[in-house]
RNA sequence: GCGCCCGUAGCUCAGUCGGAUAGAGCACCAGAUUCCUAAUCUGGGGGUCAGAGGUUCGAAUCCUCUCGGGCGCGCCA
């Protein structure tokens, strides 16, 4: 409906132009927007006020110029000039009710756009290292990642999502020592936990996990683990120095083969258990990106080689330097160490660059409200690399804050007293939690009331949602046992009959849905479904207290139930984009 | 110190490309059910858009400064 009125003022503006009233080189394109009242009509449009002064008339006699240039159609009823040169669309009760016929046709593809392959993108998110459970922290990435990726694809824009997993870092390596200090524990040996080790009660569940299938074939005496181990933090020693250290002697005596068995054991078990977590979440992923991979497929050597052939890496103190200063960057940034490892960033450009030789028209990256130094960082080295830094797009999720009780909860990661995602979701339920998460701007803190996300009230947003949804279900079971039968091509026939306030209401919030998922996509802004989606149940709600919907009429029976079933259509959709159910009954 | 983000009703927040009288939920007050689920609906009060200047037909929105809050500035990952 809104593309049909712009398309009207085009053909307006060109005709305009052909007069010479504009200049050829006006390629303003129409701002049409909602209007707030409906006493403004449906649409507005300030081109009459913005090409004013170009044209050299006033913005109200040129407005009236637009309006009668603009070519007649059967869904404006009329357009008006008001304020100081707005233009007002009225339109007729057919382009109104036509929604509904629409949304019966297309079912779950009204307001999507079929894909076009061109625009596949990927989007990177969650992305945590595989150290330990998923804390609430991630939820929220997790939850804002699987909305716009899923939004995105309703909007035409193939999607991959991916999660890039650090398997290859020294936090690793600091998680498998941690596991097989926890094994030798299990074993009976008494040690000293590293400072700087992983706590947590999942460190035992996976040495535990070890030792069923090797038995004690890993076990050493405690003093031959220690001996001669530099002092950790506590006793006056350094706990990186210290914790490094351990890793060296864990690696000399288990030998490669017992330390991979660690290793691997410890990734796998945490990995799995993430997938799972965001299974449960209603979160998937088509691609678990593996650094390693990266690195054993010559990926890094490869991007480090495009950076050094465009003449922007240097040696200073040992080490490879990325000149990032150059590129608006705060500071250049080493990317091969003097040791001879390249750094985590060095591998984050290798990644980027590999979404670019993959074809994607953008990457787009969530991150951590922290990880802002990034932006800069990837666009240096998306520069750097020569490609389009625009095809580079990092999107911030600030922190969410729980509270129980008014109060917040307070957590530290490191040692290991966080609430586990899990947690979170045994608590609230998966489907407040989605909604939660992703109910405001992704640029906004968040506030996370447990109390009332756990609520089964009209306080909480995501009841009121799903209860329309169940409601409009409940009157079709209703309908069964009446006997009676929905007949879409009566109601369809009698669209006519849709006159009231809240039929009116009602028909215009499910037309403004084709837009809101368009702007959300555009403007990576999820919430906007969110809010929408509360005032569509609004809508529907009023309407429910306002009209009996199973009356005797059969041309008035089934017209409401075509327009009830639209809305159900549209709530289904538009909560199964967000990751929500909508259950059929409450 | 430098940089990024934020500040809108008592609370939590929307406000799209700068548009018309700044909106919603909660809370508060007053009401609604012989009928499709009351997890619902109807009505009401509540604002110096942090503050000051600037840009213009027009500013919560853009620019500058001040105040207040969050975060980041490693040969860590």
């Amino acid at each position: 409906m809104k593309e049909h009125i712009e398309e009207l003022l085009i053909q307006a503006l060109l005709h305009l132009m052909r007069d010479g009233v504009l200049n050829e080189d006006c390629d303003i394109a129409p701002q049409l927007e909602r209007t707030r009242t409906p006493e403004h009509g449906e649409f507005a449009s300030n081109i009459a006020m913005v090409l004013a002064k170009r044209a050299g008339k006033p913005p109200r006699e040129l407005a009236q110029i637009i309006i009668d240039k603009m070519p007649r159609s059967r869904q404006v009823s009329h357009a008006e000039i008001a304020g100081p040169g707005f233009i007002n669309f009225y339109m007729n009760h057919v382009a109104l009710t036509t929604v509904v016929k629409d949304i019966l046709y297309q079912g779950n593809m009204y307001g999507h756009v079929p894909p076009n392959p061109k625009h596949e993108v990927t989007v990177e998110f969650v992305s945590a290292n595989p150290t330990g459970p998923l804390h609430v922290g991630h939820g929220r990435g997790a939850a804002y990642g699987a909305s716009l990726a899923s939004i995105l694809q309703a909007s035409g824009y193939p999607v991959q999502r991916e999660y890039y997993v650090n398997d290859n870092g020294r936090q690793m390596d600091i998680l498998a020592v941690s596991v097989w200090l926890r094994y030798l524990e299990l074993c009976g040996e008494r040690l000293r936990f590293p400072e700087n080790g992983y706590r947590g009660d999942y460190i035992y569940n996976i040495a535990r996990e070890v030792r069923q299938e090797t038995g004690d074939k890993w076990r050493f005496k405690g003093q031959e683990v220690t001996d001669g181990l530099p002092p950790d933090e506590s006793e006056g020693g350094n706990r990186e120095t210290h914790i490094d250290a351990f890793i060296d002697r864990a690696r000399e005596l288990l030998g490669s083969a017992g330390y991979q068995a660690f290793f691997e054991t410890s990734v796998d078990s945490i990995l799995t258990d993430i997938q799972k977590d965001l299974s449960g979440f209603g979160v998937e992923f088509d691609h678990w990106f593996s650094e390693k991979e990266l690195e054993d497929t010559g990926a890094i050597e490869h991007a480090i080689e495009r950076l050094d052939q465009n003449g922007h890496l240097y040696k200073k103190d040992g080490a490879t330097w990325f000149r990032a200063s150059e590129l608006g960057d705060e500071k250049d940034r080493v990317i091969i160490r003097e040791n001879g490892r390249t750094t985590y960033f060095a591998s984050d450009i290798a990644y980027f660059l590999n979404k670019m030789e993959r074809g994607f028209e953008k990457a787009l990256y969530i991150f951590g409200a922290d990880h802002h130094g990034y932006i800069a960082r990837l666009r240096a080295a998306a520069l750097g690399l020569g490609e389009d830094p625009d095809r580079l797009e990092i999107l911030l999720v600030q922190f969410a804050v729980l509270y129980r009780d008014g109060k917040k909860i307070s957590m530290s990661t490191r040692s290991g007293q966080f609430i586990s995602l899990r947690e979170l979701r045994e608590e609230v339920g998966s489907d407040a939690a989605r909604f939660f998460y992703v109910m405001r701007s992704h640029e906004q803190h968040l506030d996370f009331d447990l109390d009332l996300a756990k609520s089964r009230t009209n306080e909480n947003p995501v009841y009121y949602i799903q209860y329309a949804h169940a409601r409009i279900c409940s009157v079709f079971r209703n309908l069964e046992q009446m006997d009676e039968t929905h007949n879409p091509a009566i109601g369809e026939a009698a669209l006519n009959l849709l006159t009231t306030p809240n039929e009116t209401r009602l028909l215009r919030a499910l037309s403004r849905y084709p837009e809101i998922i368009e702007s959300s996509a555009r403007l990576r802004a999820p919430h906007q479904l969110a809010h929408y989606l509360q005032a569509l149940a609004t809508e529907f709600h009023a309407y429910y207290n306002s009209q009996q919907f199973l009356v005797d009429d059969e041309n008035i029976r089934n017209v409401r139930l075509n327009l009830i079933l639209a809305t159900r259509i549209v709530l289904a959709d538009g909560l199964d984009l967000l990751g929500i159910s909508a259950p059929e009954a409450m």
